[in-house]
DNA sequence: CACACTATTCGTGCGACGTACGAATAGCAT
DNA sequence: ATGCTATTCGTACGTCGCACGAATAGTGTG
């Protein structure tokens, strides 16, 4: 049985300065960004990290205790990209807490890969920053403590669960759009589905498309997938001002 | 460049049964669920789960065409249990939907390793049947069929976000029990990191929680997440009733 | 019942992964 | 110039998914 131990956060370790040091962790953190974004969470190896490094693969062990590490350090570094301008955050917290939120889908969004890996996420420096910003978002509601907690809780939990679904969206947008083959076999087996009268919902829908050629209900463009993200986040707010008696 | 092709469902191929296959693809699916359940996503290799059938790994290459055909199968085996019985969607399209999200929580909650593997989720049958549920429970709306997809994908991204730190939390409140070691360095740490003067609003409730030992919000037990989630979601379904003028 | 056909099972091997270990190299104090 | 040790890196191990082809066993035909 390994015994897994040692917890502790990769920022509360010191990081190599004592001598000359040919890297810091922050530029292996990029150098692992850069993969990730260009070539996929999958692209992202020790040896290609430290191959675009130009230094050998255990070189990097110097620097962090792990591949996990490394994880966390990307982690944080999208995190920076989160934060924003002290004075977008002026306004009430309905709209600062828009302004968070949309910016936080936006950051998911342009590194698919980092919801996919959240289970091995760490609570970093970044992350204290944009709390700290969502905390000051919510901060004019004058609500006790634990429900300023909540609320932004759950508006990111409606973020996160959104990102998710639509870089998934996009992802079989773009595969349907590179191979019709695909999408021609899934509508076959989708009818023949329908056919064993399981479907009563499902088939009604197919029925009335049947008379032109488009799927229903509108492409998933990422303008579409935006425009549904902002209803839905406005709605989710008017509900928590509601139930939550603020502004 | 490996030419990637092939994007066809698992559940377009036929499965084996001219002759006397031992195997059939549910077992297959079914011995990767225990493994995943009991040990975790990462025990979920095709060795063991041959090992768990009894049979050799490469046997399994017979049934399926990949370990990611495997994982589709386990995501669509996991949708089947967020089925409602058919009665629970009788009510309100308020009550039916909130059935299902409560459900589908649950299921996702007691699978943590669904969300992290999210990404090569394919549209099974029971993914089918789940759509055609959700389909049933907004029926009573009367909206148009776009609207009522972009319901459902609304109240879906709340619920996935929920679930998804939910389970973040808990991983974190577990780790936390089993080495306290690790809670007291992250406090120190943060403690370190407020005496910069860059968190004003984290340190006034850290200032504010001083006296007592407690932490500030309740504890993260599972509980306190699944009514904080209620919450949440009674205020997304107000807002959206509103918005939709449904109701 | 023997035999051929082929569906089904499985053993071997390959390249890639993370990383433990210890040797090699190079910066700095003396 | 020398010694100490911070820093770099080469080698090796175990594990992974899976390509390939040999071995096994069920079934229809004579």
């Amino acid at each position: 049985m390994a015994t897994e131990n040692d917890h502790r956060l990769i920022w509360s370790l010191p990081e190599p300065a004592d001598r000359k040091p040919r890297f810091t962790r922050a530029q292996i953190a990029d150098a692992a960004l850069r993969l990730a974004d260009q070539e996929g969470f999958d692209a992202v190896t020790m040896k290609r990290i430290a191959a675009e490094l130009g230094a050998a693969t255990m070189t990097l062990y110097y620097y962090v205790r792990s591949k996990t590490d490394v994880v966390a350090l990307m982690q944080d570094a999208i995190l920076a990209e989160v934060l924003v301008p002290d004075a977008d955050l002026r306004g009430g917290w309905r709209d600062a807490s828009a302004v968070i939120a949309r910016r936080t889908r936006g950051v998911l969004m342009a590194h698919p890969w980092s919801l996919a890996s959240l289970n091995e996420a760490q609570f970093g420096p970044n992350a204290m920053r944009h709390f700290e910003q969502s905390l000051a978002a919510v901060s004019g509601t004058g609500l006790p403590v634990p429900a300023r907690f909540e609320l932004i809780a759950i508006i990111d939990d409606y973020v996160s669960g959104n990102a998710l679904h639509a870089v998934e969206s996009l992802t079989r947008a773009r595969m349907a759009a590179a191979d019709p083959g695909l999408v021609a076999a899934a509508i076959e087996h989708g009818v023949t589905q329908l056919q064993t009268g399981d479907f009563p919902q499902l088939s009604a829908i197919y029925a009335a498309s049947a008379h032109d050629d488009d799927p229903p209900g509108p492409p998933m463009t990422e303008a579409t997938l935006a425009s549904q993200f902002e209803r839905g986040l406005q709605a989710l707010l008017d509900g928590l001002a509601a139930r939550m008696n603020i502004n």
